[in-house]
RNA sequence: GGGUGUAUAGCUCAGCGGGAGAGCACUACCUUGACAUGGUAGGGGUCACAGGUUCAAUCCCUGUUACACCCA
């Protein structure tokens, strides 16, 4: 017997781990004789628990992974996490230092250590709890980025690229985040409007008393400055093109130069460069050939020593070491004394912050190694415009193309101490070798210098992103030319949300494409974000967000689940709050009652039972509907429409299977034939079986459960049985059947809204009778007349004879009239009422029919199939029309 | 400043060139032998606004407004 109430928590571990022992989850490339299907998780941070965007991604993931594995695809879900270098160097430094040890004081290999033995503790975290989502991945196959096959994978990756040119040295502006002393690329960085100044400054012409005035948010940096830039039209400015500035502070002189760069809108329409702490004035500086002074150092704290000895002053001296907001008040509180400050002006700035950690990015020159990204991406590009990859929703494809067609050389060495160490190594001369090893880099240094040297290897570790782009062929034992690689890659589908588009996707396109020459995936589908109620961003410092693992305690993994799915529109954020997945949990208690209902009424599994020996409508009708709702969800899947297979999975149970199949069945089960009896029976338990495997994908703990309790197969099985085929329900007869239980469903409906609209109360039954009935619907009425009485709760159904009986309430169905003979209990004016709208209603709809097909036009241009539609209409209208008149007159 | 998306019932969202839909919420009634996490019935919408195309527009096109996000 099941238990009254379906209790998640009771079954959820016990399934799971049935499942993973069994193999269940386990890809096998020897499977020659099934179509591989192939999925890469996006591999969470090892730091990281489990949030609610994991709990989307994976569950839209599952879903996909489950019902492609029930088709009979040999199925990789391939798991792992990523090292994720700042976040783990973050989190084993504040462990560190909780211990009052210094990272520094270490040094480098003890720390890497700590790190190691940091993640073997606590950094499986997260992939237990991918396992109380359901997830079915291989975990066999675990990978993780900083593993010895995938820093092989790394290393080769590199050296390649640097032997091909793609790799490189380059000394240029970076993005340098103070606080961690790192470079970071251009997409770590995002720029935020903060309330700041700008600052009118005199600088003074030489040999003239004349000045011009230059706008900077920045004063700070003019220590930095070596040119005043105006526009080369600017008719303001124009005749002091070429002469020099005595540069304030420092005495420095700089010339005025002409450069469209200037806005003569902006500011003053003269502003101060400083190539060495600004992208822009960085390419003025180059066009012109100007110097640059470093004047910050690596923590962005004032460093003098490019200054040439006569530019340090007393008060230049001063600024040495000052960080930058101090050294800033600092100059401007000198300037107001030198009396050369014009003004202050509130202003927004635009200011670089870090992504991670906030800090405020400073441009800095330095030595760093780039990847040749626009060069990687032109194939990355053309795999998208030729369709080999596609993007769902399709709209993203136009965000691809347009930031992968402006890229810049992607900076890749970080100055951190956790993450793929870069494979170069310098000889003294600082000359670089790049090698596989420091064996082979020795050697290289040899041939180079002729002797031996002592080699330095490169301190800087690879943006955790690099290892991650080779995610979809690392994993499979590239470099090594294995059987994973030949049959899952390209994987089938990349599922991820569109914030990683950059980050992600776009960079294993770029290495797949390069390496593998052919493209990782044939669909990338992006979902949107989890968000809360009120449609905020889920976040740690607002506290609105929901723990999964919490949802999942309270209310089982298939709730949230189904949930998650069920609100996974096309190209939409989600919004979701603890109430949503409480709605969603009674669709899962109702499956629950529903099969419960069935063990009731001695619904057993008959194997033998062949759908070509359904003889009853009702029996043929259900299985009509549910070849429809396996056509339908299989559609869906396919489309990716996760909301719609949610929605036909609930319909189909709930308003087929419970509000009409199980109610009739209700008499089909007292029946005295025991025929119809055992029938109906199989029926039911060959619905519910196929039932449990439609919706096993979406919610499977509690599909699995029944699957055994129903010994449909044996426990744990379900995951593994076939996806039904939509083909053997539908041979079975069912138009007629469809017309039939139509009929009835539509009689017991109408009598509902009457009975309710003339207030009978429901404990009272009443008769019925039928006029103008022709022999179908008579034969309808007797053959149903158990449900009918019992659903529509009346006790007799008969033909009218004779005339109307008095203070009668009337409705329509088909050609019928229905007559509820309603003496003392009737309310005239209110069925008088009642009558008077529906004819309203009538009349309303066939003025516009009328309208229309009276038009020419219509008539003329209209598809032939519309036209006709319409004409049936009109005359089922006009029937109507007659009938509720007739009823009307009845009362006068 | 450039780009993308969204605007449909009180809320959250589907939908579609030809009769406005779902879930939840709401109202009324019902503890009928699976389920009150339930059942039955009902109310509720100028489909953001303004033009255009069309025999026909909530749907296609243009513009406007509002909101969200991305890039600079």
């Amino acid at each position: 017997m099941l238990e009254k109430k379906f209790n998640p928590s009771a079954v959820e571990n016990d399934l799971y781990h049935l499942w993973e022992e069994s193999g269940f989850f386990s890809a096998n490339p020897e499977q020659k004789d099934k179509k591989p299907f192939a999925i890469m998780i996006p591999p969470p941070n090892v730091t990281g628990t489990l949030h609610m965007g994991h709990a989307l991604t994976m569950t839209l993931q599952d879903t996909l992974i489950r019902w492609r594995r029930m088709q009979g695809y040999d199925v990789l879900w391939q798991p792992g996490t990523d090292h994720a270098g700042i976040s783990t160097q973050l989190v084993v430094d504040r462990k560190l230092s909780e211990k009052g040890i210094d990272r520094k004081s270490i040094g480098r290999d003890k720390f890497i250590k700590h790190v190691w033995e940091w993640k073997a503790e606590s950094g499986g975290e997260i992939t237990k709890q991918l396992r109380r989502l359901g997830a079915s991945l291989d975990w066999k196959r675990e990978r993780f980025t900083m593993d010895e096959g995938l820093s092989e994978a790394v290393k080769k990756v590199f050296v390649t690229l640097y032997r091909e040119g793609l790799i490189y040295q380059d000394k240029r502006l970076v993005n340098w985040d103070p606080v961690f002393r790192s470079a970071v690329s251009d997409l770590e960085v995002e720029s935020k409007e903060v309330n700041g100044h700008l600052w009118y400054i005199h600088y003074p012409i030489e040999n003239s008393d004349q000045i011009i005035t230059i706008a900077t948010t920045r004063p700070e940096t003019m220590l930095g400055d070596v040119a005043v830039a105006v526009h080369p039209e600017n008719a303001k400015y124009k005749h002091l093109v070429g002469k020099n500035i005595v540069l304030p502070l420092t005495g420095r002189l700089i010339p005025i130069i002409a450069d469209e760069y200037s806005d003569p809108e902006k500011g003053t329409g003269a502003v101060k460069i400083t190539p060495a702490h600004d992208f822009n004035d960085f390419e003025v500086g180059r066009r012109h050939d100007l110097k640059l002074i470093t004047i910050l150092d690596e923590s962005a704290a004032i460093d003098i020593s490019e200054l040439s000895e006569n530019e340090k002053t007393e008060f230049v001296l001063s600024l040495a070491g000052l960080p930058r907001d101090k050294a800033r008040k600092q100059i401007i509180a000198e300037l107001e004394r030198l009396e050369i400050l014009e003004k202050a002006e509130l202003h927004r700035n635009q200011v670089p912050h870090a992504e991670r950690g906030g800090a405020i990015i400073e441009p800095r020159l330095t030595t760093q190694w780039y990847c040749d990204a626009p060069t990687l991406a032109k194939p990355a590009i053309e795999a998208v415009q030729t369709g080999k990859i596609k993007f769902v929703p399709k709209q993203w494809e136009n965000t691809y193309f347009a930031w992968m067609r402006d890229l810049q050389p992607w900076c890749i060495s970080r100055q951190l101490w956790w993450g793929h160490q870069i494979p170069a190594w310098y000889g003294p001369d600082n000359h670089v070798f790049v090698a596989y090893d420091e064996n082979e880099a020795k050697e290289q240094a040899f041939k180079h210098y002729g002797k031996e040297e002592i080699l330095r290897r490169d301190e800087d570790v690879l943006d955790t992103w690099f290892s991650s782009a080779l995610w979809p062929f690392s994993t499979l034992g590239w470099p090594n030319d294995t059987a994973e690689l030949s049959r899952y890659y390209p994987g089938n589908v990349l599922i991820t949300g569109f914030d990683i588009i950059f980050f992600w996707v776009a960079r294993m396109m770029m290495m797949g494409t390069h390496f593998m020459k052919d493209i990782p995936f044939e669909t990338v589908y992006l979902h949107g974000l989890v968000r809360d109620e009120k449609g905020q961003k889920m976040s740690k410092t607002k506290g609105n967000g929901i723990d999964p693992l919490e949802v999942i305690d309270e209310f089982g993994a298939d709730a949230m689940r189904f949930t998650v799915c069920a609100l996974t529109g096309p190209g939409r954020d989600i919004k979701l709050g603890k109430k949503r997945i409480e709605e969603y949990r009674s669709f899962i208690t109702k499956i629950w009652n529903a099969a419960r209902f069935c063990e009731m009424n001695e619904v057993k599994y008959d194997p033998s039972f062949s759908t070509n020996d359904v003889k009853l409508s009702l029996n043929r009708w259900i299985l009509g509907e549910l070849s429809q709702a396996i056509t339908d969800a299989t559609s869906a899947l396919e489309a990716f429409r996760y909301d719609e297979y949610a929605s036909v999975c609930y319909h189909f149970t709930w308003d087929k299977f419970c509000d009409w199949f199980l109610e009739f069945a209700k008499a089909a089960f007292q029946n005295e034939d025991q025929t119809i009896v055992k029938e109906t029976r199989a029926v039911a338990a060959l619905v519910l079986k196929t039932l449990l495997q439609i919706l096993h994908p979406v919610v499977p703990f509690v599909t699995e459960t029944l699957w055994h309790e129903f010994n449909f197969g044996q426990k744990g099985t379900l995951m593994v049985s076939s996806w039904p085929d939509a083909t053997p329900f539908a041979t079975v007869k069912t138009k007629e059947s469809s017309e039939e239980i139509d009929w009835v469903v539509r009689f017991i409906s109408d009598i509902r809204t009457l009975r309710a609209e003339m207030n009978v109360p429901p404990a009272k039954f009443i008769s019925a009778y039928l006029k103008d009935a022709n022999i179908n619907t008579l034969h309808y009425a007797t053959i149903w007349g158990d449900a009918i009485k019992r659903m529509a709760r009346v006790d007799s159904i008969e033909p009218l004879q004779g005339d109307l009986p008095k203070d009668s309430a009337q409705t329509i169905v088909n050609e019928a009239t229905v007559i509820l003979p309603l003496a003392g209990i009737i309310d005239i004016d209110a069925e008088k009422v009642r009558l008077n709208k529906e004819l309203d209603k009538i009349a309303d709809e066939l003025t516009k029919l009328n309208t229309k097909l009276s038009n020419e036009n219509f008539i003329q241009k209209a598809r032939p199939e519309i036209i006709e539609e319409s004409r049936e209409r009109l005359t089922q209208l006009t029937h109507d029309k007659e009938r509720v008149e007739l009823a009307l007159k009845h009362f006068k």
